[in-house]
DNA sequence: GACATCTTGAAAGTTTTCTTGCCTACTCGC
DNA sequence: GCGAGTAGGCAAGAAAACTTTCAAGATGTC
């Protein structure tokens, strides 16, 4: 993570040259054109040459104008509350550079920042009403987006009944694709590549009119047409390959959302799920196997 | 000529050919990424080559992808897509205070952060190792953590043999407690409430001589006698429950770690799982010809 | 099953964008 | 005013971004 763009310059107009005050102060005056311009429409608009404007780029600390315009793409800016101690730690271990780890927070921040967005736009309380109302939800995920089902599975079904992870042990989708005109709700979780299965239930799930809410990377040219709604979550992170991480925490504000949808007397089910669980299985620290308080006589 | 471009999108998407609805739909995705780009960088993103995107734009009625991006600047308006500002943009809504989400999203962010100060802990490059090499790496997890288990295990498994997830179908643990002496690796994922489950696992596995990776939320006090490297995820989200969501983050990270230790020899590896994969199951789009590359970022 | 049409990628070409090397002009200290 | 040092422009060169051409493959049509 890198010192945010607008500091440098606000730096440099302090310490720099003329003309390299000239362009700091024009970047700053329109940041968001910046990534329309190129060096030379730049020296243009503030009467440099072109050369003066890459030398000015180098001498902040880039690599050049568009090592500028790329950093330019996840610079955060200063959020208060985001460039916290930690974090400027964090970036003073990884200066070393060789360590493109802080860059993969970066994209990785913003794909949180995608999320977020998500569940502020219209097909999300639509989203969250349908998972709070069907009478039966299922999901599915395949390959390395099996596990991101299965926790929307568990967390979901602390919530409510009937939600159900798909697999295909049996060999079909029976469970779900049979059940027709019954009123359920589909949540599948899918990159790429993207396994057939994750298709094929979509499209079947469409023809057996059962709304399809999928969880996509952005790569995913065929959600489109079968689902109900679509929620993209960014997944390149400069990592060997990309990480559907993110996800996790989009299938997490999709369930606290069926949470306040659902209302406080949901409380009464978790308590109970969190009781059951410790008589059959226990919790840590549970002093005694609570087993005993259900046989208990007198 | 000034329909917006979302518009042009949305209808390419209905009628135009495979790779054309490829490129309509990812720049649907990520409208905010768009200026970065270039055809080039779009195309290798999209798995197309470059006149592709040069064409498609044409198609859609524009001079080519540079004019695309010069009415781009235009077409957006005043919708903030710096990141920097859709970050201030989210902050603004939990300041007015019509929702708290936001104030999660700093929260998740925070947590994010410490994550990735995980990865540079001295505890990391010794667990990244130990999972490279072990005999025998299990993963586990209970409850609602049970599915982050089952993501470390699908990732893990991609990069090398013998990763297993661990359960308690058989009633007892012992697939991993029975080879003693052995040399393996266990992990585990867990929150509170913490099963009873969990803390008897690591403890037996300790005793058993088995190293334990212990990936926890904060509140667990019973995990430094018994683990062997112990990672701390932040779960305080400000929702309804914590989220354990960012562990998913923390296991990607350590797959990633995994990788780099292997060295490049690993992708054949994976190269050979899509390509399995494709044999029983079937990517999207594979009618054709089975790529053989994986989920790689190049 | 053969023909026409559409789609697409490879290779080579063209233009744009950026950098390098060099030279002039200005500033500042003496 | 003179010389050292710096700033900044010009022009040529390098690199990147984009197009054109062409041929192969896919798809549809009869």
């Amino acid at each position: 993570m890198s010192k945010p763009l607008r500091d440098r310059l606000t730096e440099a107009l302090q310490t720099a040259s003329k003309a390299d005050r000239a362009i700091a102060n024009y970047m700053l005056s329109d940041m968001g054109g910046l990534p329309f311009e190129t060096a030379a429409s730049l020296a243009s608009k503030v009467q440099v040459s072109e050369p003066t404007v890459g030398r000015f780029c180098r001498s902040i600390g880039y690599d050049g104008f568009k090592d500028l315009k790329r950093n330019l793409k996840n610079d955060m800016g200063d959020q208060p509350w985001l460039i916290g101690d930690r974090l400027r730690d964090l970036q003073e271990r990884t200066k070393a550079g060789e360590d493109q780890l802080s860059r993969g927070l970066e994209l990785e921040m913003a794909a949180l920042v995608a999320v977020y967005e998500a569940a502020h736009s219209p097909a999300w309380p639509r989203t969250v009403k349908r998972l709070a109302t069907a009478r039966k939800v299922f999901a599915a995920g395949f390959q390395t987006e099996r596990g991101m089902a299965q926790i929307f599975v568990n967390q979901l079904q602390y919530l409510r009944d009937d939600v159900y992870l798909l697999d295909l042990g049996g060999g079909n989708f029976a469970e779900l694709l049979a059940m027709d005109g019954d009123d359920a709700a589909l949540v599948i979780f899918e990159a790429r590549r993207y396994s057939s299965h994750a298709q094929m239930l979509a499209e079947d799930a469409k023809v057996a009119g059962i709304p399809v809410i999928l969880i996509t990377d952005p790569y995913c040219d065929w959600g489109h047409d079968v689902s109900d709604a679509m929620f993209v979550v960014p997944t390149a992170v400069n990592l060997f390959w990309e990480s559907t991480a993110q996800m996790a925490s989009l299938a997490n504000l999709l369930v606290n959302g069926v949470f306040l949808e659902l209302g406080p007397e949901v409380e009464a089910r978790m308590n109970k799920f969190a009781q059951l669980y410790g008589r059959f299985t226990g919790h840590v620290g549970d002093a005694v196997q609570p087993r005993t308080e259900g046989r208990r006589t007198t």
